[in-house]
RNA sequence: GUGCCCUUAGCUCAGUUGGUCAGAGCGCUUGUCUGUGGAACAAGAGGUCACGGGUUCAAGCCCCGUAGGGCACCCCA
């Protein structure tokens, strides 16, 4: 620090955070499991930069752009950090078309930022785990996407969860047919998502409010509420909906996605109709979904559908897509909160002392564990006792210590003591790799 | 973007109507304890009471502003 530089106390921005060790190996835990399950079900990766011009951000968001971090860059040129995954994937389909083999399937597994106020699993920088399907109409893609997504969620134990579907054309429709004028539609939508949160009641009020005829509140509120299994669902909303050719496509679609869920092993109960869904975004035009979980009150933990025109905004030909984001931050709010899957504590599998200053001893088994692939960290403290050195070990979170001490040296053994439970056994010196690899699958 | 609440040692918090109010517990450091940690006991370090203004003889305590955190709305992962 030179005498002009004032100090400063180190902070950083709202909403931003430090990843210290100990949320990071939780993080990449969580990431490499949805990874593995993007990779399972046939998806490549992706990646694309976090700035983009603008006019590529904007115009696919609505309302929420007045959260898009935007600014000049030193050239005078009107950039944005990304908002989301899915408008950069669209960039990309759009621009390397001669490149891209379609049906494109892709995985992004990056952060976005939002000018956001923070909340509890809400920040202005965080994560998504996107999936997308480009270049497929059938439902065969938005059930593909839906079970990346189900099977994502049982990854990391969220069987609290359930995802949420419904289409945008449904609600659209009922509004339409309760005779509610277009430009009063968005109030539907606003109103009605909040159903689950203050009630019946509560949304007929803000509708009225909103200027909403009471008798088509109710209109709506009737056939959002209508209930029995999804078959039985659909047909009825079908027979409400009658005549209306364009329902009637979306509820032929739903049909068939529900079909196909359940033919992919979905559990019925992991993904239900729900036609108060209203996703905000502009950009989607068919099946959405929403996953959602009761505990703790994160708002949803997923979220995703179908947008036909988000490729052809680019200029290139109309290319239908449909894909999901996974909320990193929010589904780590609820692993800790709920214990879903074990979280953990440290990245090293085994901890070798040094005793009595013999370093060259630790250092040989050290790297014997290293070249079998066990993740070993060496001790640093070769001047401090034993005790002080599993001390480290423990609070490091490391789970066992190797101790190989003249004692042990002269009867071929390795001492091997587990960190958590205070438990030490004595293994033969020429099979401790191999034991202590048996003993951590 | 709107409204409300909070911010005192590393952590969790006490601090009465402004006048020994700068404290506790945990943690940390050291010792009892020169090959086995998380216990106990003892001693010790650590705070310009978020920051900047103001009111007052006097402010951690009152007022204003800034920053950060939280909650609700909006919206959303």
């Amino acid at each position: 620090m030179t005498a002009t530089q004032a100090t400063r106390k180190p902070s950083i921005l709202k909403g931003f955070r430090d990843y210290l060790p100990e949320q990071m190996i939780l993080r990449q835990e969580i990431i490499n499991r949805f990874k593995a399950i993007f990779e399972l079900h046939g998806f490549d990766p992706l990646d694309t930069p976090a700035i983009e011009y603008l006019e590529v951000l904007t115009g696919k968001a609505g309302e929420n752009e007045k959260l898009m971090y935007a600014f000049e860059d030193q050239g005078g040129r009107s950039v944005g950090l990304r908002y989301d995954l899915t408008v950069p994937l669209a960039r990309v389909v759009a621009m390397h078309q001669s490149e891209i083999v379609l049906p494109f399937k892709r995985y992004h597994v990056a952060p976005v930022w939002r000018a956001d106020r923070p909340q509890r699993g809400r920040f202005r920088e965080f994560w998504q785990c996107d999936a997308d399907i480009a270049g497929v109409e059938s439902m065969a893609a938005d059930a593909e996407i839906v079970s990346v997504l189900t099977d994502c969620l049982a990854a990391v134990g969220l069987d609290n969860s359930v995802v949420h579907m419904s289409h945008r054309r449904l609600l659209e429709r009922i509004a339409m047919a309760a005779g509610i004028p277009q430009e009063q539609a968005a109030q539907v939508y606003r109103s009605v998502d909040k159903l689950d949160k203050i009630g019946a009641e509560g949304v007929r009020k803000e509708m009225v409010e909103g200027g909403i005829e009471a008798s088509q509140a109710t209109q709506v509120l009737d056939t959002i509420s209508i209930s029995g299994s999804i078959e039985d669902l659909l047909v009825e909303l079908s027979r409400r909906l009658q005549n209306d050719a364009n329902a009637e496509g979306a509820i032929a679609e739903m049909t068939q996605l529900f079909q196909l869920l359940h033919q992919m092993g979905v559990p019925n109960d992991k993904a239900v109709l729900d036609l108060t869904l209203a996703r905000g975004l502009d950009y989607y035009t068919g099946p959405v979904f929403e996953a959602k979980v009761t505990e703790p009150k994160v708002g949803s933990v997923a979220g995703g559908g179908r947008y036909e025109g988000l490729i052809g905004s680019f200029g290139s030909r109309s290319i239908s897509a449909t894909g999901v984001s996974l909320g990193l931050e929010r589904i780590i709010e609820v692993i800790r909160e709920h214990g879903t899957m074990p979280i953990p504590t440290a990245v090293a599998q085994v901890f070798v002392p040094v005793v009595d200053r013999n370093l060259g001893s630790a250092a040989e088994l050290t790297s014997e564990l290293r070249a079998r692939g066990l993740k070993t960290d060496l001790s640093l403290l070769d001047g401090k006792s034993l005790g002080e050195q599993l001390k480290y070990a423990g609070r490091r979170g490391i789970g066992l210590a190797a101790i190989l001490g003249p004692d042990e040296a002269a009867r071929g053994v390795v001492a091997l003591k587990n960190l958590v439970t205070g438990d030490q056994i004595e293994l033969e010196r020429a099979e401790i790799v191999q034991s202590i690899e048996r003993m951590l699958t």
